[in-house]
RNA sequence: GCCCCCAUCGUCUAGAGGCCUAGGACGUAGCCCUCUCAAGGCUAAGACAGGGGUUCAAAUCCCCUUGGGGGUACCA
């Protein structure tokens, strides 16, 4: 039976468990982003649950982070913090009583054993495999021991507890994405799945949790493939029926073959980064305060302006592929084309220009009122318009963004268009200057269509560059010697929308003052 | 060391034995459009890791090598 047709059979459940590390990682991102349109195109529910077992790592306001990155690029998952559900509870922290009873019961039935082994001897046993080259494979002395006699044993004292891999058989998996992969139970040393204290360890937490849980598709990153055996033994001691295993490939970095870890993010917020941050408004401080922004998160691009929908296009097309040429694919249409046997089965490396373009190609489409209020922050933030803009500035705002066009395609792009037009000049771009202002015959012509601006009406775009012809004309002059010398004299950059929509937004005063004021004359 | 996974342009991918002198996309370069920059149009460079098989035929199947990744924990 392929697992297709059981995908028709009842709903799918699958999950996704972030460890609360205060961040939502672009890798981690993406394998949610698989499981939850796995449940979207079959109909089932995407779970939410968090791995917080490990103390020390743990701050539970470090979860907040997570959930608004799901909730920012409309991830909702069916169960899970805040909303609760029948499964629950959904923080493995509070699930350690499921772990214990669990663990006991397979003592109990043969499947598992107390270790009296101490961690030192262990850690001999294993140097001593080392030097003689050979693999170390646990088994403990209590394994082959009665189980009644080990449930008394642990009665008597707190003793780790290992599962019994039954030896001498070989271990299959039919991966989704992989394939069919087999190991030998014999290479496998019998784990650890509970502490001495209590704690499980994650390899039979998370089989506990799913089972419990009833997830049917375990979709997760590549690099517990080596884990899955040892969850198989799991599933079969507890008795539990097996579910459906994938393994979706790692994100790499950008033009590498190195996986996109979380470790080392640091190192993504490189200058380039910074200056990047800074010129959207940022202050050094506030990048300092915020360990997350940096390009291997999700909350950088959200701080960028990126829409979340070109975020979740870029990522699913890391690794899945619709057809032999879509690029850009709305969510509709991903939902219902989406299925595990078109994801690839190598790791991809990040492409943060690709990314770029795809950003671009969503801003194209976004109505602008939307472009408006998602650029609006933007401009407050950097101190370009106030908390509360008048309406001429909102007006004056909708006149930037439909005169920049395509220009803009991350909401703080705004600040590079908006910023020369709302702002008064303060600083002339030295080369533009030169090469535009500071030229033979410029300051004349410039002079003089001031003089017409001071008089013409209407005072609006289209006036402005039958004016402009024909002052050029009059003159014998280049129309384009006129029209880059107004560009620089009134926004102090080369670049930027055209230049008769530029005087139209400053307005005839604005555009004027400008110009008398401009390096052309000083 | 041992076990497992992966391998097509710089990057993301198409390709399930003949449709492949390997298609698309991002990026790069050139040209066109043009008041600059974007956008758009056209063009170019650019890949089956290597070696053996199997087959009339291999990017596609098998084996080996190489390279990358993961695991080998009382981490997750």
């Amino acid at each position: 039976m392929s697992p297709f047709t059981r995908f028709a059979m009842g709903p799918v459940r699958t999950r996704f468990a972030p460890s609360p590390t205060g961040y939502l990682h672009i890798g981690g991102v993406r394998t949610a982003l698989f499981n939850w349109l796995l449940t979207q195109r079959y109909g089932g529910q995407f779970i939410l649950r968090i791995d917080d077992t490990d103390a020390e790592r743990n701050r539970t306001e470090a979860l907040q982070p997570i959930l608004d990155g799901f909730k920012w690029l409309g991830i909702n998952w069916d169960e899970g913090p805040e909303i609760g559900g029948n499964c629950g509870p959904y923080f493995q922290s509070q699930r350690q009583h499921l772990y214990d009873e669990a663990a006991k019961r397979l003592v109990a039935s043969g499947h598992a054993y107390p270790c009296v082994v101490t961690a030192d001897e262990l850690r001999v046993d294993r140097e001593t495999s080392e030097k003689a080259k050979k693999p170390y494979i646990h088994r403990g002395p209590r394994r082959d021991a009665d189980p009644a006699s080990n449930v008394a044993l642990l009665a008597e004292r707190r003793l780790p507890i290992r599962l019994k891999v039954p030896v001498g058989t070989t271990i299959v998996l039919d991966d989704l994405i992989r394939g069919h992969v087999e190991w030998k139970a014999d290479d496998l040393g019998d784990p650890v799945i509970l502490r001495a204290d209590g704690r499980a360890l994650y390899n039979f937490a998370t089989v506990v949790d799913d089972a419990a849980m009833k997830i049917t598709h375990i979709v997760r990153a590549a690099e517990h493939l080596s884990n899955t055996p040892l969850q198989l033994v799991a599933y079969a001691a507890l008795g539990e029926p097996i579910p459906h295993f994938a393994h979706v490939p790692v994100v790499n970095e950008p033009n590498s073959k190195k996986k996109l870890s979380k470790r080392d993010m640091a190192k993504f917020l490189t200058s380039e980064i910074r200056d990047k941050l800074e010129r959207i408004g940022w202050t050094k401080e506030q990048i300092a305060a915020r360990d997350d922004l940096n390009p291997a998160t999700v909350a950088f691009y959200k701080e960028m302006g990126y829409l979340p929908a070109s975020l979740i296009n870029y990522l699913a097309r890391l690794g899945w592929s619709m057809d032999d040429h879509s690029e850009i694919i709305d969510i509709k249409t991903m939902v219902a084309n989406f299925g595990l046997e078109r994801v690839n089965s190598s790791s991809a490396s990040f492409d943060p220009d690709k990314l770029y373009w795809v950003a671009g190609e969503y801003m194209k489409e976004l109505p602008l009122s939307e472009k408006i209020a998602g650029c609006l922050p933007f401009l407050v933030r950097a101190g370009v318009l106030p908390d509360q803009p008048s309406p001429f500035q909102l007006e004056q705002l909708e006149r930037i963004i439909v005169a920049s066009g395509d220009r803009i395609k991350l909401f703080s792009d705004i600040l590079q268009y908006g910023t020369p037009l709302i702002s008064p000049v303060v600083s002339y771009d030295e080369k533009a200057v030169n090469k535009r202002l500071r030229k033979d015959g410029v300051a004349p012509v410039l002079a003089a269509f001031a003089e017409v601006m001071q008089t013409m009406e209407p005072f609006e775009p289209h006036a402005l560059e039958a004016a402009l012809q024909a002052l050029s004309l009059e003159r014998g002059t280049q129309p384009s010697l006129l029209i880059h010398a107004l560009r620089v004299a009134c926004t102090g950059i080369e670049v930027g929308p055209g230049v008769y929509d530029v005087l139209g937004i400053l307005g005839r005063d604005e555009s004027l003052r400008r110009i008398r004021s401009c390096p052309a004359f000083i």
